[in-house]
DNA sequence: CACTTGACAAACATTCATGTATGTATATGA
DNA sequence: TCATATACATACATGAATGTTTGTCAAGTG
């Protein structure tokens, strides 16, 4: 084959990282090889091994992509969160990403359940900073904070321990979901239960 | 070496199945060696050939004897469980067994994080009848339908958002408490919430 | 219009885990 | 006590995925 036009080696770029999406998501990260990824989009492992170092930052960057995606589309829905409205309101956000993009569920379907990450763990040290604090969704606990703060919370409530079961909740949920355990649609269910936590611990 | 007694075999059986567990949950299954599992209690992959046909049969064999464990573990705790109150003691029981428990935390580490459940989909198959339902955590919500018709629970409710809800998130707070996110001890964030719950449903 | 470099494909070498086959000394059972 | 199966260790063969190297041809570049 011959040489491509820049546009086309950035469309291949994200045709591979199209691909591997797939492929991990359907086989597994350990079992995925980059020649499925390369057959997956009509191409070859010269072409991954040249846009990418190995299969390990072809992982990096994948995550990388898909969540900046993710944050760039929960901003927009839910711009702002200082209240706990806010947050009931983002957390039935990522829900509905979940039930209505395709590409998302994929990804959310791959992170819970198609990775050993201890073994990948190696990986986070490579991801931007601040990711871990995404993932582990610190960001939810400072919310709660300063909304006690504000008198939003009663005052006796640890924020600590709220925070791990707001988030724990949504995350076991969706992965139910993700796995086909739970039959409903993931709003319908998440929904009632972050408003009775809500309920519980506000003044 | 040599030939070793009956009941010397039957130990290393377990050995087997200890070390296995042991570098399948610090290395995850897909790059766990069988060589590693046979150096780790001081043997070669002749032994484990011997008492396992593969590496699958190995993981297969491993989840049963575990699950066993468990199951055996919580019914001595909890014997009955038919009212709400019997449903929180049994998830209590559960996340104290993660708390005490070495190997418990071991096993349920390894199985939220560290297999790529898709591509070792097929082991379910090999898993006698039950364990998935066990692992769905289906009969919560058997527990709940019951618990409607006596009465305890409103009519209103739907019992399968429930069980997914209850389901849902205990394993979502176990899980963040198994990778280390949630500093709190796993039984002191989830009983204020299963109540929470529970007294949100009941009549 | 040279000619250099980019964007791959194709071939090659290497590693490494797996499964199997063979060896072996002893526990066991008749 | 003798034959045999047992409980492994050791050696071997295979395949598969990886990383690398080389080839190739057109897109850029001056």
């Amino acid at each position: 084959m011959a040489r491509r036009t820049k546009e086309q080696a950035r469309q291949t770029r994200q045709d591979i990282l199209r691909g591997a999406l797939s492929v991990f998501s359907e086989k597994g990260f350990s079992r995925s090889t980059l020649n499925d990824v390369a057959k997956r989009i009509g191409m070859t492992r010269g072409a991954v091994y040249w846009h990418f170092k190995d299969k390990q930052e072809l992982l990096v960057k994948l995550i990388e992509a898909m969540h900046e995606k993710e944050t760039k589309l929960l901003a927009e829905k839910v711009p702002v969160v200082d209240s706990l409205d806010d947050l009931i309101a983002q957390f039935l956000a990522r829900a509905e990403l979940l039930e209505t993009n395709k590409e998302f569920r994929k990804y959310a379907y791959f992170m819970n359940m198609q990775v050993e990450w201890a073994t990948e763990k190696h990986v986070f040290d490579q991801l931007r900073d601040g990711y871990m604090h995404d993932v582990s969704l610190g960001g939810i606990e400072k919310v709660l904070a300063l909304a006690q703060q504000r008198g939003e919370i009663r005052p006796e409530i640890d924020v600590e321990v709220a925070s791990d079961t707001l988030v724990g909740m949504f995350i076991g949920m969706a992965q139910r979901y993700l796995c086909g355990f739970a039959l409903k649609p993931l709003s319908l269910s998440v929904e009632p239960a972050l408003k009775r936590i809500c309920d519980s611990i506000r003044a």
